[in-house]
Parts: C-alpha cells; sequence; structure tokens
DNA sequence: AAATCATTGTGTAAATTGTACATGATGAAT
DNA sequence: ATTCATCATGTACAATTTACACAATGATTT
C-alpha cells in the first residue's frame, strides 16, 4: 500500500498512439530509437501513485507539448508473446537494460487524437527523433506497435461511427472541406461532399462564422468552429451521429 | 524473462462480467464471499506464462465449467483509488492477506455471454456461494464492481448496436420471442415483434427449423437456429446489423 | 484584360430503410 | 365448447440516405 513515489508499476507500460491531421491524410507520432534504425510508438510506465489516465496524459504531454488532449483506452495487450524478445534484445541491447526490459510486459493501449499544428514532437531518454508519419507509410515498427497501431485506427474508426470526432484534430477554426477531408482520412473512403455538409450542419455541432479563408488559389472557403455545448450534448447522448 | 509457472503477474487482476439469460431478464453471476455478506464479480490473477485472453478462458471455465464462451475484453481499470481499501480491510481482513490484496490493483475487464441453463456456479477459494442475479437487483458489489458491471453492460449495449450478439446467450435451438426478449433485456426497451422478426430473418443469421417447441400453453412457436457462416460473415464485415 | 484552373458551395428527386400498428391462429386448460 | 395467453404475420407512411451536376469564386497565366 505504501509505495515510493518514483516507484513504477512492474511488468506494465503504456503505450500511445497519437493521431494528427494535415494535408488531407492522417499522421502518427513515432519515437526513432537511439543509434538504430527502429521506430516505436510513444509510451511509457506508470508510477504507482498515479491513476492510468493521469500516466497516458503525461506521456502524451511530454511527446507533444499538448494539455487536454482527446484520449482513448482503446485495448490492453497481453498476450505472452506480444513480440519476439530475442530478436528485440539484438536489435536494442546496447541501448536498454534487457533486464528490466525484456521480461513479459503487458501494455495498456491509448490513442490521442491531437491538432497537428500545435504539437512539438519531443524525443524520450531512448529514442534520438520524434516525428510524424503518414498512415500509409509507416514503416515495421518495434515490439507489436504495429498490431497496436492497427487496433487504434480501428477503435477509432468506430468510436467515429457513433460520436461526434474531429474537435481535437482540427484547428478552432476549420473550412467544411478540412472537416470532411479528415472525415474521410480516419474512414479510408470517399464522402460526398453535399451529403456531408447538410449531416454536420443539421447536427448542430459546427457553427458557421463570417469569415472566409483567405490566401487559397480559389474560392474562399467560409470558416467554421465547433459548437462546444451541443458537441458534448450530442456526444453525451450517443447515436445521435453516424457518419 | 524466467518465471516459475506458478508466478502470478503482480498486482494486475482479472475481473470477468459474466451474462446470461433467462426468464426473460438478464442475469449476472456473482460471488458471495466466505463468512460476509458481500459480492463480487468473478475475478483472478493472471499467471506469467498465460497470456490475458487464456487467463480470462481459465476463470470463466472454473466459474462455470464452460468453455468455447463469447468473451470480450472491455476496459482496464486502473485509478489509483478504485476502492477504499481501509473499508476493504475491514469488511474482508479475516480471510485475505492484506499484503497481497490491499495494494494498488489494475484490473482487466472482460464480460461474457453465457447460455444460462448449461452453466454449473461454482464458487472459489474465497467464496461459499455462486450464482446468477437479476441485473436489476444487484446488491452493492466489493471493490468497484458496481463500475465494472456498469461499464460491462454499456460495452455490451454497443457491441450490440453493431454486430450481432446472442449465439452463445441461447440454447441451440430457440423461438423468436425468446430472441427478442434477449435483445430486450439487453437493450432494456421494448421491441416490436414484427419488425424484430422481419430484421433478424433477413439479416440471414438465423435459419428456420422444421420444428416447433412443444408444451407451451399457447400457440407453439417454431423453432429457429443460428446459422454459423452467415454469422461470422456478419461478424466480420461489421456495420451490417443495427438493432 | 481575358481566359484558365482548381476548388467551393449548394438542392432535388429517387431509393432505401425504419416505424407504426391490429388481427386471426393456435394449443393448453377448464 | 370456451377461454386464455401467446404466436405469427403485412401494409402504409415517415424518415433517412443516397445519388447526382453546375454555377461561383479568386488566384494565376497569357
Amino acid at each position: 500500500m505504501d509505495f515510493d513515489n518514483n516507484e513504477v508499476f512492474p511488468q506494465l507500460s503504456l503505450d500511445c498512439v497519437i493521431f494528427g491531421f494535415h494535408d488531407g491524410t492522417l499522421k502518427v507520432l513515432l519515437l526513432k530509437w537511439k543509434a538504430s534504425e527502429y521506430w516505436s510508438l510513444p509510451g511509457g510506465w506508470i508510477w504507482q501513485r498515479e491513476d492510468i489516465d493521469d500516466a497516458a496524459i503525461r506521456i502524451l504531454q511530454e511527446r507533444t507539448g499538448l494539455d487536454h488532449i482527446f484520449l482513448r483506452q482503446f485495448y490492453t495487450f497481453g498476450k505472452t508473446k506480444r513480440y519476439d524478445s530475442q530478436e528485440l534484445a539484438n536489435m536494442l541491447s546496447y541501448i536498454i537494460d534487457p533486464k528490466a526490459w525484456f521480461e513479459r510486459t503487458i501494455s495498456i493501449g491509448y490513442y490521442a487524437l491531437v491538432d497537428y499544428a500545435a504539437v512539438f514532437p519531443n524525443p524520450d531518454d531512448f529514442t534520438e527523433e520524434c516525428k510524424w508519419w503518414d498512415l500509409e507509410v509507416v514503416p515495421e515498427l518495434l515490439f507489436d506497435h504495429n498490431e497496436i497501431l492497427k487496433k487504434a485506427l480501428h477503435s477509432l474508426r468506430l468510436e467515429l461511427s457513433y460520436q461526434p470526432v474531429g474537435y481535437n484534430l482540427l484547428p478552432e477554426k476549420f473550412t467544411m472541406p478540412e472537416m470532411m477531408k479528415m472525415y474521410e482520412a480516419i474512414l479510408g473512403r470517399k464522402i460526398d461532399p453535399r451529403n456531408f455538409q447538410k449531416k454536420i450542419l443539421h447536427s448542430g455541432i459546427v457553427t458557421k462564422l463570417d469569415e472566409v479563408k483567405k490566401g487559397t488559389a480559389h474560392k474562399s472557403p467560409y470558416l467554421y468552429k465547433f459548437d462546444q455545448q451541443k458537441y458534448q450534448e450530442v456526444l453525451e447522448d450517443g447515436g445521435l451521429f453516424i457518419m
């Protein structure tokens, strides 16, 4: 019952799939391990005196600089052979302590949706680079992180189908085509712009502003912002919002 | 990396919400702790050499005698103060070892759907009774198990809304009213029998048999069984099936 | 200045899906 | 033979979803 403040939970880690949206595509934040060519999801350990949700918030804060992030726990990965620890030892033994790392670990997965432009990617102690990857070209990752990423995307799509999402993926003011492209990027399919607009406006979760976005090479699109109150209502009622 | 076969994962437990269906209502299997009036969900520890899914299967097997059960991991509960451990100590210290139990524990939640009639409820070492409770009258439970139960039911309802469910809750042959009552019990609302039948038959997941259920005091209802292949197809395609 | 280009913004009709609703048939019990 | 509770079933209307095309705009090029 009495733990030191700086003791972590044994054999239990937390991995974060951080999604961003930029240039019409979904991005995910990955870390490159020191003196290697290997990438992984951001992750970390859980303090004994820390709620797991708080651990996820902390890890996100450390990697992105952001607070108040959309965050969902989506699955706990607990196979005994989540990855080949011999292989991992070969890849990383020069940088990490095998005893602490290569015993069996269970990992709790969280995914986050963040405003791409607001993020300052920041590597941790084991890594030398932290950057956005286009979802389409994510390389082979360390541990079972490709599987975790896949499941996160699946959970996100599912969530999208019964809840409004996007408040945290878009800047404060955004255009309807931007929002639509975000939905297309998550769902992985085209959406009809007329039907999309009709549905979104009818739901009331966004408000049209008296501004247009200037500097585009084309007709200036109107700007919108989320209606916080309505957004929350729809979130809580649930089921109202299916794309 | 090298663990004894009978060493468990530290500070990590697994709790199971086992749903059954009988007499038109949803039931949940609970355990009564020895020499007390307190009830809890069935749970247990995870062996170091055991996948967490296998641990859930094992725990279910031990409590119900059933194999091949519908099982879903739905959430991991990891607040530092999941319950008041002082209070718990007062309630149970005469039966369990405080050191092993009252430190902080994270619990992985699974829910299961089982055929009520096929279950032989079986208490564990700490408990003296294992029985079905009507969901409506579940008492205050030990730990944070009321919260876990609530979240399990919520997850089940969500799952029901985009997937066929029920294969494991009903006996092999069942009538349409039985199936409908199962849906009503899970969803907590009435369904129109004509529309229900139309939808279910149209989806193709059940097949009408050339039999009726005899011995009812009324018109004999037809029997149906699940079409395994179609059921799996719909499960995998997803999204086809919304009640 | 005119033409070009890529993109934005918008409405209607058809098809599909979901909802509401009531009655005759049956088998057991009396 | 009657009663009773439940089972089985179809249609019309409402709501939702889908398909679809063109004029307007602002920057860029000629």
